[in-house]
Order: structure tokens, then sequence, then C-alpha cells
DNA sequence: CTCTTGACCCGAA
DNA sequence: CTTCGGGCCAAGA
């Protein structure tokens, strides 16, 4: 289990988020059975190298909302991402989680 | 060694 | 809806 690095075991469970579909920091830290990590789910994905493509813009944190500074250039990009695979947003910037949250099995 | 800094979380007001 | 307080832990100064 801990013979895979952390940011390798984060980068595999994000790369399985389906397309239109989110989870929480949290969520992905109690997945992979370090639920008291989930701050560092954010520097693994932080910590991305730049020749990895996978889907960093399908976590958020608990509250449905992205964890960044709303009008920063993160942000946008983000939000951008999640939208054009249709991912909606109320108009405090909040996502639904029932609608939109990923449940691994469903 | 101690302090500070985070793409976080949760319960209680 | 918001704020506050406490918890978490790796990495760098």
């Amino acid at each position: 289990m801990a013979q895979i690095p952390w940011n390798q075991r984060v980068w595999r469970l994000v790369n399985r988020i389906p397309e239109g579909r989110v989870a929480s920091y949290g969520q992905i830290a109690r997945l992979l059975g370090e639920p008291r990590k989930a701050r560092h789910v954010g520097y693994a994905l932080a910590a991305t190298p730049p020749g990895l493509i996978i889907p960093w813009q399908r976590v958020v944190n608990g509250q449905g909302r992205i964890s960044f500074p709303e009008h920063s250039e993160k942000y946008r990009r983000q939000r951008g991402k999640l939208e054009d695979e249709g991912v909606e947003f109320s108009e405090s910037g909040r996502i639904n989680l029932r609608l939109f949250g990923w449940q691994p099995e469903g």
C-alpha cells in the first residue's frame, strides 16, 4: 500500500473520476484510506508534472466550491473546464454534489 | 529544533 | 447564509 508514493496514488484515483463529475479532496483522501490527509490531496495535485494529463479540475472542496480565489486565473480555468463538461454552478459559485458528486461504484 | 503555510474538513454558534 | 475554533500534516525557512 505504502509502496506507491502518495502523489501517485492521488493522481491514479483522480484519473478515475468520470467526465461531468466531481470529487472532494477529503473524499479522495478517504478513498485512499488516509482520511486525515485531505489537504495533501491538494498538494499532490499542485505537484502534478506538466507532462501528466489528469482531470485535476474535477476535484473541489467539501462544499462543492473551487478552492482558488474567485477571480484568479486558476479559478476561471478550472471552472471553465468543468462547465465545458457539463458541471453546473449555482449563482453563488457552488456545485450541487448530490447531482454532480462522484460515487465510485455508481 | 520551532514557526509558518497551505488546491482541506467539520462541528458549533 | 456566515464566522470561529480546532484538527490535520508535509515541506520549507
